[in-house]
DNA sequence: CGCCTTTGACCAGCGC
DNA sequence: GCGCTGGTCAAAGGCG
């Protein structure tokens, strides 16, 4: 049958249409058949261009593959570098920093495991990367992903004390806590047990002590979705009308472990409603998915280098800024920043908000900020390529600033009519600022760090949604490769019911 | 049914 | 001591 119809076919002359055939056919005349095998030839011809271009095309693409590998290697390696500038950091000599025990816990970035008084006391102050590593190696795994949340092999592969270095706050934020809980699940109150008691134990230096291990990231971003989608599991837990602030306060906490210590709070600015202001408070001791580690490790980071200021300046921040009301800044303070006022916690500000350029001074109120603790404010502008950083005496630090370095806004530094304890505030707050412009400027990995977070809340403030905000999570997550295995996050890494943060 | 949000109540710190 | 405020808890209800 079927041959039969082909007969028929390949009889009507011409009407095959398989090229192949018709070098070899004979049919037509010589014009047709010349113009046929020009046409033939062109279209063999067309075919090698094909895939000529194919083979090409694969070149570039392996050449790509290479170059995103060589990039991977780079980032690596500059995650490496960014750990030990971190250790470097804040792990200075220890004769010149630590003067005490708890100085000592303050200092022993990212120590995981619960350790006790006791043991740390007999422990040498000078011992305290032995007492890291000691007690690192002794942990379990989970442990060692801490800090920074980055959990690849790399940084399996760093000394135990370097990762055990990585988180500031899970040392000073979780050590005590984990000790009153008993390595259980947060207790009702578990701040409030955690405060009182270091409060009641021996005066304003724990107070400080206290106050350091509440360090505070807050991260303001122009955000219209209810919360910044920073990738992480949350659950709402509260909400507050703030004094001064129309807009409610809401608090929530990680449920991506049962035992996540880290909470943040989001508020709207009463300025401008478009602006989000969430403060982290803590450090994640789960691994992350890939969505989540820019934030976490921007605000892991910023706390880190909010606390080796603290740290290098506990003396003055004790005996100078409880005493000293910024009333003048928060007289003024023309938004209102979460516990800016109430609790003397250390609060860096990463200000993501900047993205035009706007003519910026001391009196910015985008830049000031004020708290009973130096707060620290890091402003972002992404729009800048070439980040110099810009630094004043209020410990603002201008990523990417509009203006370039102007001496006159640190004028009032050197303002003679200050008081003394202002001196002492400015001189403690230049320290922190030093300390964080060393952090940022003198490490790339900061840099990339802080632009991970940055395209990720600019993605989300941009696109107004949280579907498209995910996205560039989850373009970062879908290219990132880590512990060698290519690790697809979910396009929304939210809740169950959708709804996620 | 499990997880989440909502919301009023409670507690602690702080200032007057 | 009292009131204000921030932070948290927990019951109730909603949602998938």
């Amino acid at each position: 049958m079927e041959g039969a119809i082909l007969k028929t076919i390949a009889s009507a002359g011409g009407a095959i249409t398989d090229d192949k055939r018709r070098p070899n056919e004979s049919v037509g005349c010589r014009g047709e058949e010349e113009e046929e095998q020009e046409e033939c030839s062109k279209q063999v011809l067309k075919e090698d261009e094909e895939v000529e271009s194919a083979k090409a095309e694969m070149t570039v693409v392996r050449e790509e593959n290479v170059r995103l590998k060589m990039l991977l290697n780079k980032i690596e390696k500059d995650y490496k570098s960014l750990q030990m500038r971190f250790t470097h950091i804040f792990h200075p000599e220890p004769k010149t920093t630590i003067e005490e025990p708890d100085e000592l816990v303050s200092l022993s970035l990212g120590i995981r495991t619960p350790i006790d008084h006791q043991s740390a006391a007999k422990i040498n102050k000078s011992d305290s990367s032995s007492i890291s590593k000691s007690k690192v190696e002794d942990d379990d795994d989970e442990h060692l992903k801490l800090g920074l949340n980055y959990d690849s092999e790399e940084a399996a592969k760093l000394p135990a004390d370097l990762n055990a270095n990585q988180s500031p706050e899970n040392s000073l934020t979780e050590t005590k806590e984990e000790e009153l809980a008993g390595g259980e699940t947060w207790p009702p109150g578990g701040n409030k047990v955690n405060l009182k008691t270091t409060r009641s134990v021996s005066g304003d230096d724990d107070l400080s002590q206290a106050n350091v291990k509440r360090a505070r990231v807050s991260v303001r971003a122009r955000c219209e979705t209810a919360t910044m989608n920073d990738g992480c599991q949350w659950r709402k837990y509260g909400q507050k009308i703030a004094k001064g602030n129309p807009c409610p306060r809401a608090y929530y906490r990680c449920t991506v472990a049962p035992t996540c210590p880290v909470r943040k709070q989001v508020q709207r600015c009463a300025e401008d409603t478009s602006i989000l202001i969430t403060t982290y408070e803590g450090t994640h001791n789960h691994s992350l998915p890939v969505s989540a580690r820019a934030m976490a490790s921007t605000t892991s980071a910023a706390a880190s280098a909010l606390l080796s200021g603290s740290s290098s300046t506990s003396q003055s921040a004790t005996t100078t800024f409880h005493g000293l009301n910024l009333s003048d800044n928060s007289k003024t303070r023309p938004f209102y920043l979460p516990n800016s006022t109430s609790l003397p916690f250390p609060t860096i500000t990463l200000d993501l908000t900047a993205s035009t350029p706007t003519t910026t001074t001391t009196s910015d109120h985008f830049n000031v900020f004020s708290s009973r603790f130096p707060s620290t404010n890091l402003s972002f502008s992404p729009s800048q390529t070439n980040i110099l950083p810009t630094v004043w005496s209020n410990g603002n630090l201008n990523y990417g600033a509009v203006l370039p370095y102007n001496k006159t806004t640190v004028g009032h530094l050197y303002q003679p009519n200050l008081p003394k304890n202002l001196y002492q505030l400015q001189n403690s707050q230049q320290v922190l600022t030093e300390t964080l412009t060393k952090a940022i400027t003198s490490d790339p990995s900061f840099r990339a760090v802080i632009a991970a977070a940055l395209s990720m809340v600019g993605g989300e403030s941009a696109s107004s949604g949280p579907a498209q905000a995910s996205s560039t999570a989850e373009s970062v997550g879908k290219h990132l490769k880590w512990d060698g295995q290519t690790k697809i996050v979910p396009s929304n890494p939210l809740t169950s019911n959708g709804k996620g943060i």
